[in-house]
DNA sequence: AGAGTAACCGAACGATCGGTCGGGACAAGG
DNA sequence: CCTTGTCCCGACCGATCGTTCGGTTACTCT
């Protein structure tokens, strides 16, 4: 009845797993490389996973299923374009953050295995979707329009998927998702410079 | 005396090779898939470049020199503060499209020889001087400061550095170096609402 | 013509790759 | 007691890894 593990399961594994792919990267990660940080038998690892590309698999999977289901989130489906369009740029962050190391993982594949391209496939049309919101917006007159459409999507997007290759939860000054959230949205929005002090937000990730 | 080269030099291999590594990764490809991409033997590669690492070595000098040398241009080093800012953007953006795949190479490595971990030291160097220009901006009053120095240097270079995820010169409708910089500093100085209007470059890249 | 060399090749090296196999240790259930 | 199943192991598989080696071709220079 009670939740006892001593040992592993797939979903312990997992974590350990991804933890190596991120630091020396998928193709650079050996199943001897897994097995050491696992503190196991490579062979022992079969016992709990089919190879090494379920594991990609599992974490991609858990990736983009947070990032879907921000789409499904009733915020995300009313409202007016651009204020969607900032929940939906809040979200992406937090959830980020919340699954920082299955996202990084995602953000990372190349293409190379059946898997990979999967993953890839899924990213576009999740980007693909924003895109629209996007669009939506820009045509409500709530977002400039002197910007090519697709250039500051892939902009935005650039700045959100960018956490993953510094935010680092475990250091002493780290700032939480939503701090995180705020400093996008207000920079995504408003820009850098000292002018634009319209309020998209007041740090409560709650809109 | 003429320039006739019919064969392959260091360069030219390496060109061969960055793009290989760039749709494979570098822990992906084998000295086998950049020998079929070369058209040459696996053996005869070792004829032109000591190795695997010495071409990832090569690439990344080149992407670091690009950028470091940005730093010594006379417009990146007199002026304002968030002027010079301005310049050293517009001009990674340019730097970063102009010597794309060997910047691609550059932004991926993940620090698993020696070679990688050189390659990583000298990044941050250069992000450490561009937020010191960016932490002198906020000083004059002429960056927001109410967004936390760190976490804004970091997402302006995220914005600048997601590029080479997507910049594909070769697209029909692609834009040039100078237009993509003109979108990366507007949208980073004055964000993507329909308020900011202040002039921040007129487009043809000499500010 | 002969010597030298740049460019290339096929074959093979030891090491490591992802994955398989038969079996041992141990706890639970009868 | 014996069986059953979970969890793990060392030994090993064929394939592939980055690299080396001996040798051939073709061109340049004298």
């Amino acid at each position: 009845m009670s939740a006892r593990r001593d040992t592993y399961t797939p979903e312990t594994l997992l974590d350990v797993a991804v933890r190596v792919f991120n630091e020396r990267g998928y193709d650079g990660t050996s199943m001897e490389h897994l097995s050491k940080a696992a503190g196991i038998s490579k062979s022992s690892i079969y016992h709990h996973v089919a190879g090494k590309e379920e594991l990609l698999r599992r974490a991609v999977s858990r990736a983009l299923d947070g990032l879907f289901g921000i789409l499904t989130e009733e915020p995300a489906r009313v409202g007016s374009a651009v204020r969607r369009l900032e929940y939906v740029t809040r979200r992406t962050v937090e959830v980020l953050v919340a699954e920082l190391p299955y996202v990084t993982l995602l953000l990372r594949v190349r293409g190379n295995t059946d898997t990979e391209r999967w993953a890839l496939e899924r990213r576009r049309e999740f980007d693909h979707e924003v895109a629209e919101l996007l669009k939506e917006a820009v045509a409500d007159g709530d977002l400039r329009s002197d910007v090519e459409l697709r250039l500051a999507t892939r902009l935005l997007f650039g700045m959100i998927n960018s956490i993953v290759e510094w935010y680092r939860p475990e250091a002493r000054n780290a700032a939480n998702g939503a701090q995180v959230a705020d400093a996008v949205v207000q920079l995504a929005f408003s820009g850098l410079r000292t002018d634009g002090l319209s309020s998209v937000g007041d740090g409560s990730g709650t809109p």
